[in-house]
DNA sequence: TGCCGTCTACTGCATTGTGCAGCAGACCAT
DNA sequence: ATGGTCTGCTGCACAATGCAGTAGACGGCA
């Protein structure tokens, strides 16, 4: 049982699904705690029936079948424990940030451009998770007495995106100073950011004073 | 050729290192941006090897030898290719915002202690830039023309867990108002914040008037 | 002098997870 | 009738992880 399953199982506590209902319903709400393929949100209610913490059978609608999935008393039990083990590391991928702690062997334009990336897909998850919120008060939450830890949620997602994007903004300004990627080092404006940070303050939120880089 | 690949090939290209070394090195800077397992730091630079973008020799001290690994020209043609292709999408896992989704599942107490767990692993993080901030200042960077790379790049690291650190205390100051994980539902707090969120607009900076849920 | 613990320096293996290609029915528009 | 999109999967190759195991080097200490 891998978080993953858990999580599975958790979907599977609400209600019953099948196997693309899953990967619909791990796109729109999971997707942001806990990204997971498409190919494995059909998997793991197989192994989910395989260790008995899942029923499946097959519905057909005419000539087509499809694959329910319906959680068992096992799987219940296994959930509860679950809740009180101790929770994986944090785990966070920027492809962004590797090409910036690498951009002297680029272009200042290699740069931006992957800072525009960044900002472009944070932006779509930005625009659905506002989107999601409005949908809420329009039409309402698809489990109501679930809107309170979804609203919660959210505001973690929002605070987020918006502090990424108000870095993405503040990188463009220090790196619009910059003449070339290369071989700036520890010059003044790098000095004071680094003062700065060791004495765990926020670069973003300071007056900025003359620049001399 | 895997974005892990390249961000080996980049770390090559800034001087030799051995297996052990470069496992080392990603512990140490690439973590924050690109993790990855110290297994596959052992098996990257075979790989790079393999495709001609590295040679390797060992090294004997003594009774003992390591693998040296250094870039070919050809390596570095491939480093510049990488430059201007599209980066990946971002990926964030967070296992305690997935406790949280699923937090109705649990007690109150499972869902503070999965926010105590995730404050406690960003806090060891954002102790560990602090930290390597202060020995730029002390010491100096290993590869000083490149200190202007690291720092930016610091900067994002000290805004997010920042981010994060705060939204965990907002999360606490909901989570002390619910009697319950349960039902909850759409109350007039959780509206307060949806609007505001369908808004695009920060909870946790807004004024917090008179709670009533 | 011998033993323990820690650091250096990896490798093999089982398992998890991803991406892509492929297959096929349903339904709609042109 | 043809093509395009959505539903609804499966197989396969490969990427990546975690863990166990191996082994030399080095310092402390009893």
């Amino acid at each position: 049982m891998t978080t993953s399953s858990y999580a599975v199982l958790a979907l599977l506590d609400l209600r019953s699904w099948t196997g693309y209902e899953l990967t619909q319903q791990a796109q729109r709400s999971l997707r942001y705690a806990w990204p997971k393929s498409e190919r494995l949100l059909y998997s793991e209610p197989k192994k989910l029936v395989a260790l008995g913490y899942a029923t499946t059978h097959k519905e057909k609608s005419g000539n087509r079948s499809r694959n329910v999935y319906e959680i068992t008393a096992e799987g219940r039990e296994e959930l509860a424990t679950w809740m009180n083990t101790r929770t994986q590391e944090p785990r966070i991928e920027i492809e962004t940030l590797l090409r910036l702690l690498f951009a002297d062997h680029g272009s200042i334009d290699d740069l931006s451009r992957a800072l525009g990336e960044l900002e472009a897909d944070i932006g779509e998850h930005h625009d659905a998770i506002v989107e999601l919120m409005a949908s809420y008060l329009a039409g309402g939450h698809p489990f109501p007495e679930r809107t309170h830890l979804s609203v919660l949620f959210a505001t973690f997602q929002i605070e987020m995106f918006k502090t990424i994007e108000r870095w993405i903004e503040f990188a463009r300004e220090e790196i619009d100073e910059w003449p070339t990627t290369q071989g700036l080092g520890m010059n003044p404006r790098t000095e004071a950011l680094t003062l700065l940070l060791a004495n765990d303050r926020s670069p973003l939120a300071s007056e900025r004073g003359p620049r001399s880089n």
